[in-house]
DNA sequence: TTGAAAGCGCTAACAA
DNA sequence: TTGTTAGCGCTTTCAA
């Protein structure tokens, strides 16, 4: 077996509870105790059994992050900030993907909730009552999804779909149509609460690339101008689309797309869209649940999203 | 605090080793009492604790899994294979980004080693001899890279370049250059192995957009009519940037990549690559992890790779 | 087929 | 400032 406190113990000529209090209350040690302590945990290599503590003392050190769907690149980009924040900490992070699907969302977080002090849920399908249920069993923060009572971190999406709207009336633009993300996903929702009646609404479509070319060949009959994409694999969906049958965008008509991943760089036209802080949100929701574990109430934050104009968008064809 | 095994036993009017048994050795029960300790364990929703499982099996019933870059989408791919295939035995699973930094790397592997069963570890930027290091300390598999002694599961590359090779020859293009990857990524020495000397070889680039862009700076001026790039984020940005300086691809050059990552179908022109079957990877890591585990020999896979011709090769200009 | 009891490695009273 | 000791919840001998 690997080493344990009794060697280190031994070979520093300390009890056992000394080596513990050095490691993990140094302030309780003296200091020349503390040093030798150290010294023989370093020449052994000794580290401590996380399975041990965690029986004891009820925390496990890990924490959880369930998304939707790993393939689109909104969510890695999370999980990376997630795992930055908690690295920072020790904190070791599992990770699930749901694949869209509430009811194996709500079980990967019962699952999860045995194992980690508390756990991340990331565009979550579920209902409120169901989640209000997890976040009674588990430490929950919610990430781009509101729940009274739970902690979340929001990146605002009402807002950025106010100034795609802006942007496309700026360029004179007055039918455009929606392309909508799934019903259950309360995203959706807050985009169309964002657009405040000023679009057609068309979906739901799934949030991804094949959802956006079967959107984009609805929508084509509309004789809207401009489509607003509920997400960019959408939008770029809908970009193939387009140009499969010829539709010159945004000459004949413009396209917009939400979450600003790096394909919305790559792709051509370069799509404008909403810039979300991923990342800092990932890193938020872990001080969030920090907070939580603390014994903090539950807290909401609110990112501030950016429209990106890139080439996807421009005047209304004969404005 | 939560239910305990001694509620359960409690309850249903049996020993504590009786419920041990009912759950995770259910030949040793008479079958009458496991059906009433189970009965019990449903009705008080029992679940065993698994840090206390663990600090006597010295299981934890969790696996690792280490990779370069998050944001590229190779890796959540892989990442979901695993997570499928991990899931299906009731193991979780550890991610972690190493940031294309080799030192953070074998950090990362260092430490989850002290809480997982075994560890995968992905596209690895480490010496031979540090992986061999750490295959010593924890239970290893790595992905795409070969090392004496240590199993390991391999997306064929070699091959996979031929089959680019062959496809341009088939093209008539003789003259092609290669925008390698990072120097110390093993891939990338596979791949040039695959190109067996028929290309220019141009590199080391970041394996990223950016590293693509500048890739496609350089490789212009070599006058090739190809450019196999050393994965598809490459072969992005250097799209990106023929795109901007009005070369038009493929009638005045030609471009693949390598990986498949969805966005190679998104791009335009569509990306002529190599399909790594990235999900299958990761499930077979999980296995070979698992036959690691029940004491089992290092063993080598070998996944086939198989080119996907899309949009952006054409004839050489002028053949 | 079952139960009693001995720990797994650690932390946290409680004493000294 | 340090040591002694009693468990955390579970599995696994060993006996019955």
């Amino acid at each position: 077996m690997a080493v344990t406190i009794r060697d280190v113990a031994l070979q520093a000529q300390v009890s056992v509870s000394t080596v513990s209090r050095a490691l993990s209350a140094p302030g309780l040690v003296k200091e020349a105790t503390r040093q030798r302590v150290l010294d023989v945990v370093a020449g052994l290599g000794y580290q401590p059994n996380r399975a041990a503590r965690s029986l004891i003392t009820g925390r496990t050190g890990n924490l959880g992050i369930v998304v939707p769907d790993l393939l689109n690149p909104f969510f890695p980009s999370v999980l990376r900030g997630v795992q930055t924040k908690a690295g920072e900490a020790g904190t070791s992070v599992f990770f699930c993907d749901s694949r869209e699907d509430p009811d194996t969302e709500a079980e990967l977080v019962r699952t999860m909730a045995a194992q980690v002090d508390g756990v991340v849920l990331c565009a979550s399908l579920l209902s409120d009552d169901t989640i209000v249920e997890l976040a009674a069993m588990t430490p929950l923060v919610l990430i781009n999804r509101i729940v009274p009572g739970v902690s979340s971190v929001l990146m605002d999406s009402a807002s950025g779909m106010d100034q795609v709207v802006a942007h496309l009336e700026s360029l004179g633009h007055e039918d455009y149509t929606y392309l909508g993300g799934p019903a259950a996903a309360w995203s959706n929702g807050r985009r169309i609460q964002g657009l405040a009646g000023r679009a057609r609404l068309l979906g739901s479509f799934e949030p991804n690339f094949n959802g956006g070319y079967a959107a984009a060949e609805q929508a084509l009959g509309t004789g809207a101008t401009a489509l607003i994409c509920y997400n960019d694999l959408i939008a770029l969906g809908a970009l193939a689309y387009l140009a499969a049958h010829d539709v010159k965008v945004p000459e004949q008509i413009s396209v917009t797309g939400f979450d600003d991943i790096l394909y919305a760089t790559m792709c051509s036209p370069a799509l404008t869209t909403v810039h979300m802080p991923t990342e800092a949100a990932g890193e938020v929701a872990v001080d969030l649940l920090a907070s939580l574990l603390d014994g903090g109430p539950a807290e909401h934050r609110e990112l501030p999203t950016t429209l990106v104009v890139r080439a996807s968008t421009t005047r209304r064809p004969g404005a």
